[in-house]
DNA sequence: CTAAACCCTGGAGTTGGCTTTAAGTCAAGC
DNA sequence: GCTTGACTTAAAGCCAACTCCAGGGTTTAG
């Protein structure tokens, strides 16, 4: 699988997959003969891994540092289950955040519809006063 | 109230606090005579507003145009509320997403907890063989 | 009265995460 | 054989959101 085609399956920009590989956000790529980039399948299962830890506000370094352990294999279990237990709660904490505000954003849009309301019948009352 | 009292109950940059005036989010704070920030109570409640939102991924720009539309008054009502309703809508499907990862990275540790006692159980075993 | 601590402004610098550019290689279609 | 378009690299550029700095005025404790 080519760079494009990557690219298009999980819509990522080429740039921003060149830009993981060169931060270490996964392993190396495999190259054809004449130097472009062929995706294995394992290979796209790490871009996908990433872009959803991307999307859930994990930082390219905590990634990094996630691959890096992989790839220095078993005896690093431990650290990597810490890294995912640490970055699991962090994310916990930051759902958390954002609940509330939802509902406090919730709230807000429920006060503004009554104001609004209140606007248009003190309108109508001004006109038949008329 | 001066700015560094505020810094401290909102656990907010100063800085950040007149970065924040500086770009419109919250309307001119009044001054002393000398020209130092004298933050009344609304003031406060934009700066905690302003926390709030920024927490859950609201942008500058964003903020930004809801207070300028506040400072327009009653006929702005609407659009804040359909400003609102777009941000609430974005940051629910935000929530979702991370709801997502939130699972998969459960999923992901439970199998890491499988893997290091079953690694631990070989352990034992190769030490008893000897 | 003065030193230390605090506040002011405008502007420059930093950080994270891309994104673009320049200059070049390579493969396929006409 | 030549053009077109996809790929390569290293390096520079960009954007949001701060964060820091220089140079100066103010407030307060002793």
């Amino acid at each position: 699988m080519n760079i494009s085609e990557v690219s298009k399956k999980y819509n990522i920009p080429i740039d921003t997959l060149r830009y993981y590989e060169k931060e270490g956000l996964l392993p190396p790529v495999r190259r054809t003969e004449s130097g472009l980039r062929d995706y294995s399948e394992q290979d796209c299962g790490w871009v996908e891994f990433i872009k959803c830890m991307r999307g859930a506000g994990l930082s390219i370094d905590t990634l990094r540092q996630y691959i890096t352990l992989y790839g220095k294999g078993n005896r690093t279990l431990q650290k990597r289950k810490n890294l995912l237990v640490s970055e699991r709660d962090k994310l916990k904490a930051r759902i958390d955040e954002m609940q509330k505000t939802l509902q406090r954003l919730n709230y807000k849009i429920k006060v503004y519809e009554e104001r609004i309301v209140a606007c248009e019948k003190e309108l109508l009352r001004k006109r038949k006063s008329k």
